[in-house]
DNA sequence: ATTTGATTTAAACAAATGTTTAATACTTTT
DNA sequence: AAAAGTATTAAACATTTGTTTAAATCAAAT
């Protein structure tokens, strides 16, 4: 039943179902994915997805909830390092997400739009992450912060600046190339610049 | 006969067709959008999507270049507009599309994962809007302002910077509502204030 | 009033889709 | 080696889905 009989370094039925399903539905999405489009890329039959994970529908809260903790864990353990100042925190966070979404470009759609279904293992991980974000050291190095600075803004706009500026131009990558006729590697040093670029803009604003 | 009646009859059925089609093909994409849907949403006969549109591909793609036309439309007039600072065309940016995506919060998921699929409309738009971008008042203008400012980064930073800012915060509204459980008017109000927030951002970033 | 053409309808169609079944192969336990 | 449990397969299944058909209704032109 929980499928621990293979051998040691080949891969499980459960886990090529679980990387085929992974690729198309952060591609194509829940509807667009068809349970037979899975079975011929894990190159499985197709009876075995329902064997495994009885419904398709069960298989996609499973890759959306994993997809959650693939964007979110990271982030988390930046926040929660005590060790590290928020400058450090800040360059940290948007190296860490041009990397893993350059990688990845599929991600932060497949994320959105699975947090707009009704998935209760999605939602309640994004309420951890809400509850453990502001317990982070972070929290209280952004209120001493916003005292130097003497920020009168909301600290949701600093959140929402350093977001924006990190993950949006990744969301556009296709849309710019496609649109504006451009060079992928050109668009690829551009993002790498905006890991040095970012935490200054961030200082300025906080300075305007 | 009713007020509903005269309203629906004063509609065309190519009309009541698109109205319907919008709204189920930016909610749930193309796949997720059953032919059966449009048809019981709008009111007719399923029959009569096929006679006006041939197929429920076709209306697709003539909805997908409407929502492109939507979103990049009213952002040319405004870089086109030669009797405006480019102080003031930022501020009008950031109005504007505030504004547009708080009314139309799935327009830019369903303008991005339209510019995804094989679509010569929405391509041949993307491009008419890239020579024209190019081509306009604001183009000459950031040349100056560069200056001005002595700005050594792309040009494609400072308005990557500013969408971004704008438009990402629309993007994760229901993420951020669901996960982070926070009532609907505080977030529309935080967006109410990055209208005059951002530009002023902007300007901090480019003296940083 | 009749004819012509456009619009609308219920029903039918074939293909596709998610899931189940029942038989077969493979492993482990006894 | 036999029995029992697990994994895999081809085929079947009931629905769903996009599209078409052929008849009916409506509007305008003759």
């Amino acid at each position: 039943m929980n499928g621990k009989q293979m051998i040691e370094n080949d891969v499980s039925t459960e886990e090529k179902i679980k990387i085929a399903a992974r690729k198309l539905f952060q591609e194509k999405g829940f509807d667009g994915t068809k349970t037979r489009d899975i079975a011929k890329e894990s190159g499985i039959n197709i009876a075995l997805l329902n064997y495994y994970f009885r419904s398709k529908q069960k298989l996609f809260e499973i890759i959306a909830a994993e997809a959650v903790k693939d964007l979110f864990f990271n982030l988390l353990t930046i926040l929660e390092n005590e060790d590290s100042t928020i400058d450090h925190k800040l360059s940290q966070f948007v190296e860490h997400h041009v990397d893993l979404l350059k990688s990845n470009p599929n991600l932060i759609h497949f994320v959105l739009s699975s947090s707009h279904e009704n998935n209760p293992t999605v939602e309640s991980l994004l309420n951890d992450f809400k509850i453990k974000a502001i317990q982070s050291s972070f929290a209280s190095q952004y209120i001493q912060y916003a005292k130097e600075n003497k920020l009168s803004e909301s600290p949701v706009h600093y959140l929402l600046n350093i977001v924006s500026l990190t993950v949006f131009p990744l969301m556009i990558k296709r849309l710019f190339e496609g649109g504006f006729d451009i060079d992928p590697k050109i668009y690829d040093e551009l993002l790498e610049e905006r890991k040095i670029l970012i935490p200054k803009w961030i200082k300025g604003m906080s300075e305007a």
